[in-house]
DNA sequence: ATAACTACCTTGTATTGCAAGATATTTATA
DNA sequence: TATAAATATCTTGCAATACAAGGTAGTTAT
C-alpha cells in the first residue's frame, strides 16, 4: 500500500496533540464532529472521522468533555461537545507540556 | 497501575517526536546509544532504552542511518550510529512539517 | 418511494513508547 | 581464580492513538 517515510512521520508526530487542539478548540465555543472537523481543516490540520469520534468518547469518559444534542436546521441533530471544569484544568497543564516540548527539540536542533 | 491523564498525554505527544530529535542529533555527529540517552535527557527529552534500540534498528532498515563498531576505553564496544544521504533529505522533510505542526497548533490555540 | 445529504458510530490494522526483563564484554577486587 | 560492578548490547509484551473503510439513521427534495 506504498506509504512514504513522510506520509508515516507526519501521522506519528500528531499523536496525542490532536486531543490538545481539540481541548483548545471547544475550550472557545462548543462544537461538534463535522464542524470540528471543518476548523481544523483549516488550520491545515486534517483529521478525519475515525479518529476524531473515539477521541471524543474517550475524553467525556475521562470527563474532560461532555455534550448536549441540539437540532439541526436541516438533517439529524447534532451532538454538541463541550469542555468541562477538569477538562480546562488538564488543557492548562497540556499548555506547559506542549511549551517544554517545544523548547526541547528547539534545543536538540540548536545542537543543545 | 495509576498513570495520569497528563503523563499519558505527554507520552503520546511524543510519538514520532523522538525519531527527528535523534536524526537531528546523528546529523550534528555520530553517537551511540547511552551517549544519545545522556543528550537527550540534557535536553529534557527523557528516552529510555526499550524507545531507542528498536527506533535505530527501524531507521537503519529504512536507509536513514548506519553504524560501525568502535572500541571503547573501558567496556565492551560501541555501535556508533550516523545519519545517511537519504537521512539528511527525510531530516529537511521532517523539518518542515514539524514547523508546519508548530504553526497550526499556534493558530488553533489563538482562535485562528 | 427513492435519492441525496448530513449526521452519527464501529472495526481492524499499523505504528510507536515504555516497562521489565535478558545477554555479553571489560575491569577491578577478594 | 572467582566474582562483582560497570558498561554495553538487545528483546518481549503491553498500552495507546491515527486512519482506512466500512455501517446506521434522520431529514428533505424529487
Amino acid at each position: 500500500m506504498e506509504s512514504s517515510v513522510q506520509d508515516n512521520i507526519r501521522s506519528q508526530m500528531r499523536k496525542g496533540l490532536v486531543e490538545y487542539c481539540i481541548l483548545n478548540m471547544l475550550a472557545r465555543k462548543e462544537s461538534y464532529v463535522s464542524e470540528i472537523i471543518e476548523e481544523l481543516k483549516d488550520a491545515d490540520m486534517i483529521v478525519v472521522e475515525g479518529t476524531l469520534y473515539p477521541l471524543l468518547i474517550r475524553a467525556k469518559n475521562q470527563g474532560l468533555l461532555s455534550y448536549r444534542w441540539q437540532e439541526s436546521p436541516q438533517g439529524p441533530p447534532r451532538k454538541y461537545y463541550f469542555i468541562t471544569e477538569e477538562g480546562r484544568k488538564v488543557l492548562a497543564c497540556m499548555d506547559g507540556i506542549w511549551t517544554g516540548i517545544i523548547n526541547s527539540v528547539d534545543k536538540i536542533r540548536r545542537g543543545e
